[in-house]
DNA sequence: CAGGCAAACAAACGAAGGTTTGAAGAACTG
DNA sequence: CAGTTCTTCAAACCTTCGTTTGTTTGCCTG
C-alpha cells in the first residue's frame, strides 16, 4: 500500500477531502498533489464518488478490524472499553485524514454506497454498546446504567480524536487512558458523591 | 425574527447547509426553498459567505449568551456542569441547522471571519475549562483530574448532539442530564473502583 | 526491433457554480 | 396621483466543476 500510483491518489483525495471537504476538494487540486493533470486521474479512478467510497470503507474496514477482536476476547468491560478506546485512537492516529473522511464527509456518497457505509458505522457502533450491556451484566459496570446513554458518551470520546485536538493525535494512548480513566471513574472527588441528584 | 424575507433566507440556508455542507448547498437549492431564484437573493444578502458568517456568528453568539450567566453564578461545578450541559443541549435542540452548521461548515469561512469565529468558539470552550478549574479548586471534584481531559470529554458529550442522535434531540433536558450523571459517576459500579488501574 | 499497453497530456465538453445587470412589478411616501 | 424604493425576474456573465476524447509518450513483452 502507498507504492500505486492510484494509492497515492486516494491518499492525496483523503487528505484534502478532510481539510476542504469533498465539495470542497477539486478533482484538480487531487491531481496537482500528486503531479496529475485532473482528467489524468481517470486513468487510476472511475469518478470522484469512488475516491469518496474507497475512502470511506477503507476506514470502516480499519476500525471494525481493530475492534472485533477486543470485543470478541472473555475479557472484562472495564479493560475491554479500555483497549477499545486505544484502538481507535490508535486506528485515527495512523490515518488521520481518512478517518476523518470517515466521520465527516461519508454522508455525501450516493446511492447504495451511502447504505453500505452507514450500516458498516451501525455495526462499529453497535459493537461498543456490546462492551456496556456486558459491563452491565457481569456487574462491573453500575446495574443503574444505561447502556445506551454510556455507549453515546464512549462514542463521542472516541470519535472526538479526529477534531484535532493536539494530545490526541500528538499520544493517542495517553489520550484514551485518560478518557477511559474519566468514562470508569467520572469527575466527582469520593467525599461527594452523595447527592447532587 | 422570521419575519423578514432575509431571516427567511438564512434559515432556509442553515437547513440546507446542515443537510448538505457549505458547499453542497447551491443558491439555487436554497432560493427554491423560500421561493425566489438564485439571483433574487442578492437583493437581502451580499454573498453566499455572508450566509454562512450570519449563521455561525448567531450560534456563537446563542452559545455563549446562555453560558455566560451559569459559569459566572456561585455555584458549586457540577451543578454548574449540569446546567451547562442543560443549556447547550436546549441550544442546540431550538436551533439544530444553526447549531449543527456553527459546529461543522464553520470553518469554510474565509478571511478575517474565520478568525472571529474560531475566537469565539475557544472562548467558549474557555468556559467549559472554567467549570472543571473550579471543581478542582472546591474539592467537588477529584485532585488528580486532569480539568483539560474532562473539558474535552464534556464538550465531546455537548457537541454530540448536533450528531442526530435521536434522543438527544427528543428529550433534550434528560439527554443533558444522563450525560451529566455520567460524567461526575463514571459507569464503574462501587464494588469496582478499585484496582484496573 | 515490432507490437501492445498503460499513463499522461492537452483540449474540449456540457452542466452547474456564484454573481451581475437591466427591466418589470408591487408597495409604500409625499 | 407622482415619485420613490424595494422586490423579483429573466438573462447573461465568467469561472469552475467533473468528465470525455484523441493523441502522444514511454515501457514492457515477445
Amino acid at each position: 500500500m502507498g507504492g500505486g500510483r492510484r494509492d497515492q491518489v486516494v491518499a492525496a483525495a483523503a487528505k484534502l477531502f478532510a481539510a476542504e471537504g469533498y465539495h470542497g476538494a477539486s478533482m484538480r487540486d487531487i491531481g496537482f498533489q500528486v503531479g496529475l493533470l485532473k482528467g489524468s486521474l481517470y486513468a487510476h479512478v472511475a469518478n470522484k464518488q469512488e475516491l469518496l467510497l474507497e475512502i470511506a470503507s477503507a476506514a470502516a474496514r480499519s476500525f471494525a478490524a481493530a475492534l472485533e477482536p477486543i470485543c470478541r476476547a472473555p475479557t472484562p468491560a472495564p479493560e475491554k472499553l479500555r483497549l477499545a478506546l486505544r484502538t481507535h485512537c490508535a486506528v485515527v492516529h495512523e490515518q488521520v485524514a481518512v478517518a476523518t473522511v470517515y466521520r465527516r464527509e461519508a454522508r455525501h456518497l450516493d446511492g447504495q454506497p451511502a447504505a453500505w457505509v452507514r450500516q458498516a458505522r451501525h455495526r462499529y457502533e453497535a459493537l461498543w454498546l456490546g462492551i456496556f450491556q456486558q459491563g452491565c451484566a457481569e456487574g462491573t459496570f453500575r446495574a443503574d446504567l444505561d447502556p445506551a446513554a454510556a455507549c453515546a458518551l464512549a462514542l463521542a470520546a472516541a470519535w472526538s480524536a479526529t477534531d484535532g485536538t493536539r494530545p490526541a493525535l500528538d499520544d493517542p494512548t495517553s489520550y484514551a487512558d485518560s478518557m477511559c480513566d474519566l468514562l470508569l471513574s467520572g469527575c466527582r472527588s469520593e467525599d461527594h458523591t452523595a447527592g447532587c441528584r
